[in-house]
DNA sequence: AGTTGACCTCAAGCGTACTTGAGGTTGTGG
DNA sequence: CCACAACCTCAAGTACGCTTGAGGTCAACT
């Protein structure tokens, strides 16, 4: 039989996955980044105050609009750690993408249309093409995976 | 002394590479995942056909609208290996992204609306908030990275 | 002929975001 | 008190899109 739910206000591992829709394995490895934190009790297990679970959900919800973990944990440490975080903080927080939202879909716009001028002409010519060379909007690369879309 | 330009119509790594904006090191790797071709000299170096150059500008358009190297080697399959491809084979391609980069837009859009509504809520509660549980539209993941917004 | 830069192959590494597995511990219901 | 689920740690694996390095070859110019 699985162990009944603690009755305390704070939530094991299984509790928060189960409930922020995230494997046990996520949750260890968004501590190890530094995403959220857990106290241990006497046999070393973690418990996650209420909070972690919005935490979570945040996260989660961050990333389905692109952001990367990097960029998420920077907000998250934006947030105040003296007190529980008030709807207010996480108002701000989510207002933060919303910028970073209208930009990556500003961008995907420009190249939809420009991809729609060059259908006719089937270029790709490396001069003419506004669609090559897009060097000044969409470089900054460097190794590693490209993330040109994302974050 | 850098070995000039040869005169031929071919392309020697290092011109494509230039010509591209890629690295070499990235013309072999597309060259393995089968994404371009090359012809051998009898001293086992590379020599690209001009078309080649066209091919890499595509797959790197085709990057930068956030489709995976996957989906253009499909792509690129879809073009006739018996004939050099026409501009309509290109627009043919091309075209084929549109309906793409609109949906990836309409998607960013609705996430964004719903982020405003959130906003003003502060939510993020798992119960109620249309930004949390984006598992009909969004899920289907899997291991490895999230690609949730790209591709 | 020798120098030198461009080229070759193959193996390993990197960053992101996790998962999987091995091997061992904790703690609750029966 | 003991079984057994849930927990723990640490190392390694996965997928993507390349880069880096080692160790060696090729070819143009002088």
């Amino acid at each position: 039989m699985s162990r009944a739910p603690s009755k305390h206000s704070e939530l094991t591992p299984g509790e928060l996955a189960v409930r922020a829709g995230v494997a046990v394995s996520a949750l260890h490895f968004y501590e190890r980044e530094g995403l959220i934190e857990s106290r241990r009790t006497a046999g070393n297990q973690r418990r996650y105050h209420r909070d972690v679970l919005r935490r979570v959900a945040f996260i989660r919800v961050s990333q389905s609009l692109g952001i990367s973990l990097a960029r998420i944990r920077e907000a998250l440490d934006g947030l105040p750690d003296n007190r529980v975080a008030t709807k207010a903080d996480w108002a701000r927080l989510s207002a933060h993408w919303r910028s970073d939202l209208d930009a990556r879909i500003d961008q995907l716009e420009r190249l939809r249309d420009q991809l729609d001028g060059c259908i006719g002409c089937g270029c790709l010519s490396l001069k003419s093409c506004a669609l090559y060379n897009p060097q000044d909007e969409l470089s900054a690369n460097g190794p590693g995976p490209r993330r040109l879309v994302r974050s």
